[in-house]
DNA sequence: TTTGTATTTGCGCAAGTATGCAAATATAAT
DNA sequence: ATTATATTTGCATACTTGCGCAAATACAAA
């Protein structure tokens, strides 16, 4: 590991376009709440569409259609027994991942709950 | 903090639908390369939007709408000096955000590269 | 083979988004 | 006051994306 990366995150250095385009496609796969809430629901293990589709209140077609552009990314594997198709996390990254973006908006919201508080007390 | 959060990150415990959107309208910023190689310009210290124009090639109207984007999520803050606009990065969180997912990326690539390699031995 | 169940996919539509261009706004300099 | 510079915003347009619905596909059971 090189010492820059301590200073500067690689994530940082300049990088080939087509690099940059590939974590963007990255972030757009989970740019979406019913996709969010799959990767949620595939915490605890493999899951059917069927299961998934009753979690969800979302239509079957779509869940699978989300199924498989998480599944395009590698973030999701896919399995079949029979006429079912099971799917479970494939790239574990995602849950530190969603966990940093909760914890940023989480301080975000108590900075301004404090603020309303702040603002509230002026008032009294 | 609980120990729950150990097990399970908190990001993929159930949360209200609205997190859920919150969150995923987070990845939605950065879902588009030319905020991300705004966020990369950025890195070193503030910039004016002029600036950033010439660094990225993109018309200085688009730069400036994305970094009301980004500004609007928070992640960059905006300051004048008379009728320039200084941005400078608000969120630290985005940094380690794209190393991780940076690092995933790579991972995918060496290995698609050795079996590739793989593949190339059993063709000789 | 026929029927039923699970999943995927094609199609059309509505909503969202990025961009170019020109106009509007804001501030400093002459 | 006028002019020049920096930035933002409105508008039209092209493109993408998520969705519902119906049809297609895959497999198992009768």
């Amino acid at each position: 590991m090189k010492a820059e990366t301590v200073l500067k995150p690689q994530a940082m250095a300049s990088m080939p376009d087509e690099t940059v385009a590939d974590v963007a496609a990255y972030f757009r796969v989970l740019a979406e709440p019913s996709r969010l809430k799959l990767l949620q629901a595939l915490y605890d293990g493999r899951r059917s569409v069927g299961d998934l589709t009753e979690l969800l209140d979302c239509s079957m077609a779509n869940v699978s259609r989300h199924l498989s552009a998480l599944a395009r990314q590698g973030m999701v594997e896919r399995v079949t027994e029979g006429t079912t198709a099971y799917y479970s996390i494939a790239d574990p990254t995602i849950y530190p991942l969603c966990d940093l973006v909760c914890k940023g908006l989480l301080e975000r919201m108590e900075a301004q709950n404090t603020q309303r508080k702040a603002l509230k007390k002026h008032l009294v």
